[in-house]
This record gives C-alpha cells, structure tokens and sequence, in this order.
DNA sequence: AAATTGGTTTACGTAAAAGTCAATTTTTCG
DNA sequence: CGAAAAATTGACTTTTACGTAAACCAATTT
C-alpha cells in the first residue's frame, strides 16, 4: 500500500479540485500531513475523501458529514448526547430510505422517457 | 376529485412555502390557472409538484427536473436532439444507480454508528 | 368602517460549496 | 544550482434555490 498520495494525485482520482480538498480541510473533515507546508495524504485520509464525496452525493451538507465523521473519532461521553445523536441517526435513516424511493421512481419514469424517445424516434423514421 | 387548490393549501400539505412554489412558476415549472391574480391549482398541478419535490429530494436542479418536464409535454422533434435526450437519460440513470449504492453503503454505515453508540451507553451504563 | 385573512408583485438578501485569480512559496530535476 | 512545475494562501466571485420585506389588493368578518 502507498504512503503518501499528493493533492493533485487525489484530485485526479476523484475528479475534484485542489480547492475542494483544502476547503475540506479547513471545515475540519480531513487531516493530512504537512512536509513544510506541503499536504501528504495517507491512505486513510484517502479512505475519509472516498466517504465525504460520497455523503456529498447522496445530498449530505458539510456539516453532517462532519458530524459522521466525529462520532467515527469519538462518540460523544454524555448519555443526553448519545441519544440525541442516535434520534438524529435514525431520522437520517428514514431520510434515506425515501430517497432510495425517489430514485427507484425516477428510474422507473426514465424508462418511461426512453420509451416515449424510442417511440417518437421511430414516427420520425417512418416518415422520412 | 377535487377541482382546484389554493396555493396555501398545497404548501401546507408538500411542507413548502409560496415562494417555493411561485418560483417553480416563474421558471416555468407549473402553470396554474388565474382567477384575477389568484392562482388556481388543479390536480394535474398538484401531482406535477409532487414530481418536483421528489426530483428536488434526490438533487436534481430545477432544469434538470423541467427538462424531464418536457419531454412529456413533448419530444423533441429531431433526431439529433432526441439522441442527445437518450444520453443523457441514460448518464442520469447510471448516476441514480450510483447514487442508490451510495445510500445503501451510507445505511450500512449508519448502522454501524448506531451500535458504536450503544455501545458506548451501555460502557457509561455500567460505569454509573 | 376597521380589521383580518389570504393572496400578489417586486426587489433585495443569503447560505452552501465551491470556482477563480493573483501573489508567493516549495519542490523537483536536468 | 537554477528554472520550471507544483503547491499554498487569501480574497473575491459565482451559482442555486429559495427567504424576507415592503407594499399592495380583494374578500370576508367583527
């Protein structure tokens, strides 16, 4: 395994900016090494930017993602705490899960759309 | 069925607010009828905001979802352009299937967080 | 008549998540 | 070593999807 990744060499794996990884930086998502002033990532910082641009596409804010992440680290000591994060947890399940439907839906009318575009296609072969 | 909807009555039962859905007007989202100045909403209306929201719900943009729109309304007539619309129907596509492995992998990881906190209750449980 | 309710337009404001630009370093490598 | 390439910081800008405020109208209700 690698062990050392440079800023450009994520970005191009993951097709984001230089920019993006540093704003992620500075709102305290990853950490990566300094030589200098240099950022060195590790593998496992790597691991944590696959896990962000995944919370980023699924529509997770900084701020939750965060929040995930923290609890990874550490889960909070304060039993009030714990449960409040657990209702928070399992709301974002059920969030979740709606969206899953929405997608299985809208994947259900993109069919529909190809077929009216196939469809229509063929109407315009016929008449030419 | 019923013949018309105020615009109050639809946000309170889709949890917007009127700007949310005067917007989706001016972008030429919906387009309720008038009385004076008064919009009225019909049931075709009501179940197009219903496709918006769950097109907002799963991160498309607004012209993402009025793209979808109209195709329904009606395919482009030329070929080159309905092509185009397959492809990027089917781009959409392989994103919704990325994106529902996504939340798949995020409940899976949402699990987990919920037993690290168990866990840890039942560490402060003992503890006291 | 005054007040309340529900609706309208217009215009400006804003938060999140980067993008862009410019001015320095720092690193690399022939 | 020394120049080119890569990286850094900081400030400013942009885009999307509304929020908010002001000022108004029209139809009840009190």
């Amino acid at each position: 395994m690698k062990k050392y990744y440079s800023i450009t060499e994520l970005t191009r794996e993951f097709g984001v900016s230089t920019r993006t990884l540093r704003f992620y930086e500075d709102e305290g998502l990853i950490h990566p090494e300094r030589r200098g002033r240099t950022r060195l990532f590790r593998p496992a910082d790597r691991a944590l930017i696959q896990e962000i641009l995944r919370g980023r596409r699924i529509g997770f804010t900084i701020a939750e993602i965060r929040e995930i992440i923290q609890v990874y680290k550490e889960p909070p000591g304060e039993v009030g705490q714990l449960k409040l994060l657990m209702k928070r947890v399992d709301e974002k399940r059920d969030e979740l899960r709606q969206k899953r439907k929405d997608i299985d839906d809208t994947l259900a009318e993109l069919d529909n759309v190809e077929e009216a575009c196939l469809t229509r296609l063929a109407e315009i072969g016929v008449g030419t």
